[in-house]
DNA sequence: CTGTTAGCGCGTTCAC
DNA sequence: GTGAACGCGCTAACAG
């Protein structure tokens, strides 16, 4: 008789097991920004990957991006647990109303919340590492390419108003390291980690008399060093001869195998995994705590002395 | 006195409310391989952004993969309504059961399936087209590397026993079309679409007499087509002088600037567009029907004529 | 070991 | 207009 029903019976309700068991085997991934410019950046991807390695088979990703008015999304979207990437302040309303669900929270580089678990990369600390090199090399004359620093993609000078209200904690951490080496730092402010974005930058940045303009460029991301080397081809300037560029991130890119790019690589898949791994914990009501990882300088050819 | 208790509620719980209405906001967006491997596409990427942008901020997307025994949880996972991309038969028993729920499908470029809504591109008409271009330039002897045609990962050569057990419906249309022109087209069988397999695929192609070895070759991708090219470059041969090569996909790819790529441009951005609005039309109790868009040729400079 | 029941937290309906 | 009750479909606990 239980048979007969059959017919039309089709497994049970996924809705009504997730309210009965209060679990529905899903993990909110909370990105700031559209889905394809988060996924156009390796280091997002890679920690994607590494999130996805350990939840397992069990349990899906449910992507939601909190861009406008998706805070409204995030708290009435079904997930047992959430991972955010580069959370920024002002999320707190939604973590707030998290929090006293009792869902399990992890951030990856984000801002630090109370009751977020913290995966976190020494980014300051690296950015003033590889600003040293540059410092050491005699470099004086220098420029950064920032990744976004707020909700506002577009790209644009730095100014001391767009850092006041700088809400992205990996673009200021970066900014401050690099800072700490050389306190007047200016530059721009990219709208994406892109190619697109650094070439851009780098015109803006390099055109000038020689006297006047950088020997040197630290961007905040290897995409964007990739763009600003490709600005300096464009304008006839060899690198690292005429002009030195460093990146962050470490990133494999595609097609750019001309230079090895001096940088401070960052373990992007295992924040991931890390992320990915503490979710799980905690979901199994094991303990979890927070989780950094150190950046590792990387000696490539398009750092050099001064020029001249 | 509710106020008195709003000291610790927080929000209606997701879990009841969509029990209650029967909706959770959330699309399951299912596809067929390690979440790394599918986002380092750059089509699947675009489709993803596309099914984002039309999908709004009112519902995520729940990522699955159906590696595996990922059936059990495609069934027993919440969502609204289910995008395949590019599914392939062994989902037949996951899909029976969504439909006997119903629950919404579209499926992007996979095998067609009884109420499942497709969106298809013109694989086989296209792959024709761009075969025929380089037939009409005098080529005869042709090899082609194509996407992978199976749930096996591995790049191996192309066998009919390959071609016979295929589950891969893109693959197998593109391969059809170009074998329209080219009846006993034969090459290699890439384990992802990526200019390293590409890359891999043309070392084997290529090493061999200059009489024996093909003169054109057809890439299934344009990132396959890239790593053909440096093949290609590797072993000292001129593009287009001593070898044609012509991709699929009309991709933007980072760092490919010396060539422009002779190939087929789809819209796939278009395509995902098409199949978030579709989904959202069959969740508000609307009509939608099947969409098919067509490929478009860029003559690029990688084709020529025979040489000698 | 099989059959029944209670309640997960909500939204809607119905009764007042 | 405000308030109480029912049921969405399941599973865990309990009774027979």
């Amino acid at each position: 008789m239980t048979a007969a029903r059959e017919l039309n019976y089709f497994g049970p309700d996924p809705r009504a097991r997730s309210l009965r068991q209060g679990r529905s085997g899903i993990v909110g991934v909370i990105i700031e920004d559209r889905v394809l410019n988060s996924f156009r950046d390796p280091m997002t991807l890679a920690a994607l990957d590494g999130i996805s390695q350990e939840l397992g088979e069990g349990s899906g990703m449910l992507l939601l991006t909190a861009v406008g008015d998706g805070e409204s999304t995030i708290q009435s979207a079904v997930f047992d647990a959430a991972i955010f990437m580069g959370c920024s302040p002002h999320l707190a309303r939604s973590i707030e109303i998290m929090r006293q669900r009792n869902i399990p929270m992890v951030a990856i580089e984000g801002q630090a919340f109370d009751g977020v678990l913290a995966v976190s990369l020494d980014n300051r600390e690296a950015a003033r590492r590889i600003a040293q090199v540059v410092h050491d090399l005699g470099h004086t004359r220098v420029a950064t390419v920032t990744l976004p620093l707020d909700a506002l993609r577009s790209l644009r000078p730095l100014s001391e108003e767009i850092v006041a209200g700088a809400t992205t904690a990996v673009s200021i951490d970066r900014l401050e390291g690099a800072r700490d080496v050389f306190p007047d730092l200016d530059g721009v402010v990219a709208a994406s980690s892109s190619s697109d974005d650094g070439l851009e930058a780098g015109l803006r940045l390099l055109t000038g008399s020689v006297s006047s303009r950088p020997t040197a460029i630290l961007a905040q991301s290897d995409l964007l060093a990739v763009g600003v080397i490709r600005a300096a081809e464009q304008l006839g300037l060899a690198v690292p001869a005429d002009l030195t560029v460093v990146g962050f991130d470490g990133a494999r890119i595609e097609g750019f195998s001309d230079y090895q790019l001096t940088t401070m690589k960052q373990p992007a898949t295992e924040k991931g995994r890390a992320a990915g791994a503490a979710v799980t914990a905690l979901l199994a009501g094991e303990p979890a705590s927070d989780v950094s990882f150190a950046s590792v300088l990387r000696m490539g050819n398009t750092a050099g002395p001064v020029p001249g």
